[in-house]
DNA sequence: TGTACATCAGTGAACGCGCGTTCACTGATGTAC
DNA sequence: TGTACATCAGTGAACGCGCGTTCACTGATGTAC
């Protein structure tokens, strides 16, 4: 990989580094110094690609965005066969990412970087909220016209739903509570009873 | 406070100043040699209450799961008036926590302590969960019975919707997403369609 | 009640370590002509 | 095609700093008798 006196790829290798950093010692465990070593690099390096080590932790929460993002957006297959059949495989597609991701998860949710501060990383996190959204309008409109449910409100319950899951029972990483169902057949419980709840007449 | 050459409650000092640390810096940010001097006290006292950094992070998620537990325990009111009116109050109980003590919050479930570990921890976070559990178990008697879900499904669906949303959008302390309602009102009006779906026929 | 002693909680000085950051530098790459 | 030069990416040495941790110590507290 390494070819000479410059390394070629270093700002890729950086992120590689971060995140095998972050795998190993949690989002806290990541530091500057550390990256390069793992790099190949002088700890010098690292400071002509990023401003520091929360610019790092940005680009790598970045790229898990567009990762998450992507991921969602495929999982949804344009809404085939039936929209709330693909809502389902985009909840499962948001806990395929946050178990098998658990670095780029941390890197978004645990690492404390301000999600609202960078206008690029807002921006991915925005679409791969949208992809969720995309989803949820196409299941509303296939409910009756009375039993439909904002739009906004209903993708924030899917979403936290989600990602409440998947911070307290979705990672191997840490030993969590065990539960007697895997979470993606948890979620799928919870979206169906809601749905259900949504074309129930209002009591 | 301080009397002398003894400290005399040198442990609780070291909680509150942990917890005044966690708040400005994240859980990231605590120090065990930080912790000291926010005392008033010399950098090896510490060691006299706990093994070290993570001991001390452990308490204090400990202490947090406990006042959690009692925040639910006494928002849900042995279920009056009626067990859904309570539970929606311990569903803003676990909110208001969350937003009204984010340095216990985030030492529960953002600093990596690991729950499973310490059985005191783990003991009271089951405690905590209990108290969910409670609310739950009642609002599901009050089914039909051919409705009743089981309890421990119900009780994780709710958990992890508060956590949830809580985690996404119920904390001052960082810039979250804006969203055009209250965390609570979000909370209360998936539990109220999630309650719907359990009364409906099946699909 | 007083005294001797054990125990305990906190001291302060010291250390090694690794991190963040800077600096003048140098090897490599690209480009103008 | 070749040459001169600007630009760029990485070096390595150095620094100050604060953290974690140990240590022999000492002031205070409690207790046996």
């Amino acid at each position: 990989m390494r070819r000479g006196y410059h390394h070629g790829n270093l700002k890729e290798a950086l992120i590689e580094a971060a995140l095998a950093l972050i795998a190993e010692k949690g989002p806290g465990g990541l530091t500057f110094a550390d990256a390069a070593r793992a790099a190949g690099v002088s700890p010098a390096a690292p400071y002509r690609h990023f401003r520091d080590r929360e610019a790092l932790l940005a680009d790598v929460a970045q790229r898990g965005f567009r990762l998450l993002g992507e991921a969602l957006t495929k999982a949804w297959q344009d809404g085939r066969p039936d929209p709330t059949q693909a809502l389902h495989r985009v909840g499962r597609a948001y806990l395929g990412f946050a178990r098998g991701e658990p670095a780029y998860y941390a890197a978004m949710f645990e690492s404390g970087v301000d999600i609202g501060a960078d206008p690029a990383l807002r921006s991915v996190a925005e679409a791969a909220f949208g992809a969720v959204r995309t989803a949820v309008e196409a299941v509303v409109a296939t409910l009756p016209p009375g039993a439909q449910p904002p739009v906004l409100m209903m993708t924030l319950h899917i979403w936290s739903q989600a990602h409440g899951i998947a911070s307290l029972f979705g990672r191997a990483d840490r030993a969590r509570r065990p539960i007697p169902m895997s979470p993606e057949d948890l979620l799928e419980a919870a979206v169906l009873i809601y749905l259900r709840g949504l074309r129930a007449p209002k009591a």
